[in-house]
DNA sequence: GTCAATTTTCAGTAATTACTGAATTTTCGA
DNA sequence: TCGAAAATTCAGTAATTACTGAAAATTGAC
């Protein structure tokens, strides 16, 4: 005796999971249906078809389809099949690093990128002004920030996972590390990792 | 003659970056009416008030209220007063740095640490069946990166400036560095940056 | 190739979010 | 303390975004 006759009724820890990534996504450009739709996908056991999700969420078929294909294009899910049944079926990765980094590359095409040709095209311009040579000096600081961090951080991928973990426990210590670093060079006159 | 009586008309340069900001913002949770404010304070050479804003960007007067409301909150512009003018004037930090930092740590007041705490409920919970075992799993592994990277953020943080953007310069020749204070911690039995 | 199962599209509508102008409140100089 | 200037609030409306169901398109087993 059951309010809905759903295939499956979410566990509490579930549904806050989701409703929280509902949220969550609202926040950033994706909608709140995406958000639920990738945090049901992620903590589910195994691949969900957009049935599944649709009876899950009760959203409409339709609806489903269209938040899988934008997680599909965020490469946040992805497509496979199950011997013997026709549907698609979608899963995530469950590796946070992962997550991260797909994330974090979608990011930078998206908008980090044309952030960098907007201002790139704007500083070729010739200031006739003062105020637009001031304008100009602005965005040139910008510009330097946004592109020293994105080729770090395509440095940093470029790393194995187990680098970046110590680097990162390191946290300021990496920071005596420099300096420590530094002593040894001029003590020893060894070549810098340069 | 011109189309419009305006104070102040924008350049073309200004002009191509506010617009770009609005749209930006629209992809973040902030909106464009908000994004173009905030480029405008930032290319501005001189503190703006609200009747610059809304006749430069020709929104309403209660637009711009509400719109610099959220940038104060967001701690992107700062109020002051001229000498001699009653009206407020608001003006944007233009250390890129400091304006990273600033997004950063309101992004984590608003974002990360709700997220946390709502992972850190969940982990709590005694998980009765399978699946909400499996779902806690890859709540708990999303909770260690976040907080991985939280601290180290924090941490990256209290370094000074100059620390940093060697550290990003560096890039990925960090690991080589780690390679090499290990070799030199062996041959020396110095201690360590621990 | 056929056809039923499945997915996608899209026009219409619902819900949400953004914006305005009028009214109210606050501020500060005299 | 008063009053005009400035800022804010908010109810109403406009604009945008999200969602649905019906119809169309695609898929794959036979």
């Amino acid at each position: 005796m059951q309010a809905h006759p759903h295939a499956s009724a979410l566990s509490p820890l579930v549904r806050s999971f989701v409703s929280h990534f509902g949220e969550m996504g609202s926040r950033w450009g994706i909608n709140r249906t995406v958000g639920q739709i990738y945090a049901l996908i992620f903590v589910s056991p195994r691949p969900l078809n957009a049935d599944d999700i649709g009876e899950s969420l009760e959203f409409s078929r339709s609806n489903v389809s269209m938040g899988l294909k934008e997680l599909q294009a965020w490469r946040l899910v992805r497509l496979l099949h199950l011997p013997g049944d026709r549907r698609e079926y979608f899963e995530a990765p469950t590796d946070a690093w992962e997550i991260f980094r797909t994330l974090a590359e979608e990011r930078r095409r998206r908008e980090i990128e044309p952030t960098l040709s907007m201002l790139r095209n704007a500083l070729l311009e010739e200031a006739t002004t003062e105020e637009d040579r001031i304008a100009q000096q602005r965005m040139k600081s910008m510009h330097d920030l946004i592109e020293l961090m994105t080729t770090w951080f395509e440095d940093v991928q470029r790393m194995d996972q187990k680098t970046i973990a110590q680097l990162m426990k390191m946290g300021s210590k990496v920071q005596r590390l420099l300096e420590f670093t530094g002593k040894v060079k001029l003590a020893t006159g060894s070549k810098t990792p340069s």
